[in-house]
DNA sequence: ATGTGATTTGTACTATCGTACAAAAGATCA
DNA sequence: TGATCTTTTGTACGATAGTACAAATCACAT
């Protein structure tokens, strides 16, 4: 179908694995993973559907195929920013540092795929929302060490709040990361269109102060007693 | 149209459209959209796949019943409870007031189905993720006002913090929402098996107290200079 | 140029999908 | 009771799903 001028280089057009798995990887974190079908990547990628049988056995492997691809350049670039963090001297500078150190990555590019980072980051929202095992099985085993590694720096910098409230408060930079990412525009369409919803570097920057704040919040145990209100106690 | 439930009970096989109702939420709410067939949704209720296509005509006419059901009985109760929070006086307890009324009913019964609301504002999130264009028309023309009506109040208790900023918080709170909706049990095994991860009290209480500070924060722009740091700035 | 192993293509198979529709069953009231 | 609705059942149909596999094609060392 698509000549190659040239028999010297392997890639040319790029290696039609690779073209799958992009167009997998852009159709799956846009509609998830059931309403894709083999075909639709395979179109997509300009391949033949036995391409994709041949390339990746099945469809589960095709996903597990870029989760591999993506799980490992992703943790490595974390581990050098958190080592990186990890040095800032001043508490709430390092705090920074650390969200930081976690967001990047996930917004940009995790490995040398172009853009791969957030498309990445998306696929793993949409997977983690629909319940995909495949997905959640290998992100268990990937990030899980790397979560830790992450509740402790912030920890290390928090030393008054209770493990319990970091790990809540990472959970939700999570969610707040991944929903950035799964709407890229609902931000400007509430702001009434006259910012910048789909820039990532204001997403990052907005994300890091808003996170960095929530974890600085007063434990929940020991909040001020005087700030315990129950406005909304009736319970339906 | 209604008739009459008349003899003795109101239903002693429970309405079968309720109960297709409920197990289509759950169903699609656990595993999303497309990996939930009709047959799925026709056997966990109990009842004959043709019965679906009889109460609700197409698939995707289940789903928007579905909506339609919970997005009325929640805006009220969310107004309810943003009206109660704005005659708060003190700033800061509004503040919390407010958000408060924006988190509890999406994760208590948003109307009289058992459980309702975290089952619908998980299913709303899965549809979320998975771009699904009939939740996504009907929550625009739902949510939307709800939503900035919430974003006004928010802004009226922080008048120094610029719209845009308070649009993105909004933004992160509504993904840490669903996330915590959508992996019920992450918190728990990352906290290592000490905490309260399936208790909803507690998860409300942490996603407001930690939104309530993300809210808090210092404006992007005008954030104090000496706060900038650019400790990830490689570019890939 | 040719043989060889790696890819790509084309096609086919079975399973399951959403939906349609006629017949059966149940309910309501003259 | 019999007539007339509403609801449930059973079954079927066309479309599409994932996957398998043989044939065709390609890249390249010889």
């Amino acid at each position: 179908m698509v000549r190659k001028p040239t028999s010297k280089e392997t890639a040319r057009k790029p290696n039609m694995r690779e073209a799958i798995l992009a167009a997998a990887e852009e159709l799956f974190a846009t509609n998830g993973f059931n309403a894709v079908s083999v075909r639709d990547i395979a179109q997509a990628a300009g391949a033949n559907p036995g391409s994709v049988t041949y390339h990746f056995k099945t469809k589960d492997g095709l996903l597990l195929e870029i989760y591999r691809r993506h799980c490992g350049p992703m943790n490595l670039r974390r581990s050098e920013l958190l080592a990186a963090a990890k040095r800032v001297r001043d508490l709430q500078d390092r705090l920074e540092a650390v969200v930081r150190a976690y967001v990047v990555p996930a917004f940009t590019s995790g490995s040398d795929l172009a853009g791969g980072g957030a498309r990445f980051t998306r696929l793993r929202a949409v997977m983690s929302a629909e319940g995909n095992e495949v997905a959640r099985k290998i992100i268990a085993q990937t990030f899980d060490d790397t979560s830790h590694a992450f509740i402790d720096a912030i920890h290390d910098s928090l030393p008054h709040i209770p493990r319990t409230d970091i790990v809540w408060r990472s959970h939700f930079l999570l969610g707040a990361l991944y929903y950035s990412l799964v709407t890229p525009d609902r931000v400007s369409r509430l702001s009434r269109g006259e910012t910048d919803g789909g820039d990532p570097a204001n997403a990052i920057e907005q994300l890091v102060q808003a996170t960095v704040a929530a974890f600085q919040a007063p434990a929940l145990d020991q909040a001020a007693p005087a700030r315990r209100r129950t406005v909304a106690s009736s319970k339906t």
